[in-house]
DNA sequence: ACTACATATGAACAATTGAACATATGAAAG
DNA sequence: CTTTCATATGTTCAATTGTTCATATGTAGT
């Protein structure tokens, strides 16, 4: 039962000496991973993923979003907040409707990336 | 939980009146969204993101990723875990020490699809 | 057998988060 | 200006999640 809080990890190195360091540097900046993590978690929800999905077929607004799939209005322009936050979506107003679409490709294509994943 | 009648929405569609039809009915499956935005919520956590950035230079061990890193082991094995039970990444063993590597070549391309929106 | 080391696992805790509900804003029509 | 409709925003709350600590497992050597 040794509590060391110091620095729990090997005493020696396995790989050669100069792999830390080096991958060390070879890392992006904390900054940019947390971005990429942060961007990736806005993907990461059931209800956002739906919303992007049908803005792939093109620009569709609130209310029919929540028809479509089957949740409330409230829940709908929480999330697109969220998308629209990560600049995922955009928006355009045409009277008291809001018509939203997807941002850039990169969506797109981010998407289906995930899906080759998961349909394997 | 769901009260499903009472869904506040809009009285009449605003776009043309299969439009909604027509987008359910091109939508993927449900379960297949779900997974995906599982998929992306593995994605979607700083820690894991190092690991996998980490990764993207060679197999590397549990023990160097936390020097590297600055996490305990603990945490390390845990999200490897995670990053395991996804299938995004796969392990060697060699006597006491465990290998860990990228399971395939999609958890690159997504990981830099991602960079490109991040880096905007 | 025992010891040392590398990694994995379990439990408890704090922090985050998505949904529901209520309310507020914005826009067009009367 | 007031009403009505579409959308947005706060707030509260339950559930999920990541980390830490403690312990267990596995592996090699003595």
């Amino acid at each position: 039962m040794q509590h060391r809080e110091e620095m729990p990890h090997c005493d020696f190195m396995h790989a050669h000496a100069g792999l830390v360091a080096r991958v060390q540097a070879a890392l992006p900046d904390e900054e940019v991973l947390c971005d990429l993590a942060e961007l990736f978690k806005v993907f990461g929800d059931s209800t956002r993923i739906k919303l992007l999905s049908v803005l792939l077929e093109g620009e569709i607004c609130v209310c029919d979003m929540a028809q479509m799939l089957g949740l409330s209005q409230s829940a709908v322009s929480h999330q697109l907040r969220v998308l629209k936050g990560a600049e995922l979506v955009k928006y355009r107003r045409d009277g008291k409707t809001v018509f939203y679409s997807l941002a850039d490709d990169h969506v797109k294509t981010i998407i289906s990336n995930g899906m080759e994943h998961v349909l394997e």
